[in-house]
RNA sequence: GCGGAAUUGGUGAAGUGGUUAACACGGCGGAUUGUGGUUCCGUUAUGCAUCGGUUCGAUCCCGAUAUUCCGCC
């Protein structure tokens, strides 16, 4: 069965609702951590259930190099073959055009995309049709559109070419998916242009999802103008679909994110900062390198997850500095608990119609 | 006791008679937004064992001293 979304409150700028997947029903909005090559980064399973993680993504192009998507369709598809029973969320390999294709003028064709492996530099061709026949064979939950993520800044031409094209190939890979098991999500692009966002957002709706994403955002751009992303596309997105921020992220742009309407987002950022010693607190990113640390025998933050119930920053300082990967894994538990947990209470907080209080008592800490 | 060699930052080390002493590690700090899994960026010796001398100018040349290593008696 496809997903469903259900909208319990909306009051005009957060909502609140519920995703109903094969895997499970979950409340929006909501944050997924992102395992690119089935797997989120030096974590299992029971640990992201341990956090109250829900939708995981995973990644088209990554899992295509390689295990293969045959390997993981015989091994009876993702979830089995990395033991994860919660959803998945395939993104479609439309990243990895913006990260790898490096002459997007050449490399990027009506067709379909040439790019190099990052493994080994064979040249490889990506279609609409190719990922979706590669994600219907991964069996996740959702599919996402093969598009271009758009580079920023971009002129209007490419912007407005390479919006258009998203939008043919939206509609070829609609037509070339067959698996009725999975859902299908459309991806409005543009740009930074309000005019093109428009474009975009009403065009893919014409096309029918079972739910939209805002893409092209978290490129470069300054907040202000990824907010103005926002604001320019989901005022044309049906209400009763969920709707997915691309890439996004940091905790204030979670609150900016929610205060929109946006019921779905994922982000690199807690694992990817955590490997590299940075951890989320109520007070502001930290860096548990620095020497003012040493001898901090507190927690992290005032937080549930398993790494602040037993560890200190003096010993988890102590991890890093001697180069040690449990350090990573112990901050990627903290950072993914602390974006899962602001979700939590921003629904709360929709709920008791406090959500604007939140976010404002939020940023008043997190801002310090 | 005699002869030889060496002495550069926290460490390993390059280097030159003339503005800012290479590089690496370490240290300190920053970055990171649909992940190309030990990443990227910045910073870190006002000083080249010590004291004199030669020179317009010395870390680099000369002498003495100290320390270390090697060889000989």
């Amino acid at each position: 069965m496809k997903i469903k979304y259900e909208l319990i409150k909306n009051d005009g700028k957060a909502r609140y609702g519920k995703l109903i997947t094969n895997h499970g029903t979950f409340e929006t909005p909501m944050f997924m951590p992102v395992g690119t090559l089935a797997n989120v980064k030096m974590l299992t399973p029971e640990e992201l259930k341990a956090v109250h993680s829900a939708v995981i993504l995973s990644n088209t192009y990554h899992l295509w190099l390689r295990p293969g998507a045959d390997i993981v369709a015989k091994a009876g598809g993702l979830h089995k073959f990395m033991n994860y029973d919660g959803p998945i969320l395939t993104d479609s390999g439309g990243f990895q055009v913006f990260s790898l294709a490096k002459n997007k003028e050449k490399d990027i064709t009506e067709e379909g995309v040439h790019f190099k492996s990052h493994i080994d530099g064979k040249s490889l061709f990506l279609t609409p049709e190719i990922s979706m026949e590669i994600q219907n064979k991964l069996d996740s939950d959702i599919a996402m559109s093969f598009d271009e993520c758009i580079p920023y800044p971009a002129t209007y031409e490419y912007a407005k070419q390479s919006t258009e094209r998203t939008l043919r190939w939206a509609k070829r890979g609609k037509e070339a998916f067959h698996n009725e098991n999975q859902s299908l999500f459309g991806i409005v692009q543009g740009g930074e242009y309000t005019d093109l966002r428009e474009f975009s957002a009403k065009e893919t709706v014409k096309l029918g999802f079972d739910g939209y994403s805002i893409g092209g955002t978290s490129v470069g751009e300054d907040k202000k103008t990824m907010y103005k992303m926002i604001d320019d596309a989901i005022k044309y997105l049906p209400i009763d679909k969920p709707r997915y921020l691309m890439g996004v992220g940091d905790p204030i742009d979670l609150l900016e994110g929610v205060r929109r309407g946006v019921d779905m987002f994922d982000c690199v950022l807690p694992t990817r900062i955590a490997r590299h010693a940075n951890a989320f607190t109520h007070y502001g990113k930290i860096n548990l390198r620095n020497a003012k640390y040493k001898e901090d025998f507190t927690p992290i933050d005032d937080c549930d997850c398993y790494t602040c119930k037993h560890y200190t920053k003096a010993y988890l300082r102590h991890l890093f500095v001697a180069n040690e990967g449990l350090g990573g894994r112990l901050l990627s538990i903290h950072n993914i608990r602390f974006l899962i947990r602001m979700m939590e209470e921003m629904r709360n907080a929709i709920k008791e119609d406090r959500f604007l209080e939140y976010k404002e008592d939020f940023l008043k800490k997190y801002l310090g």
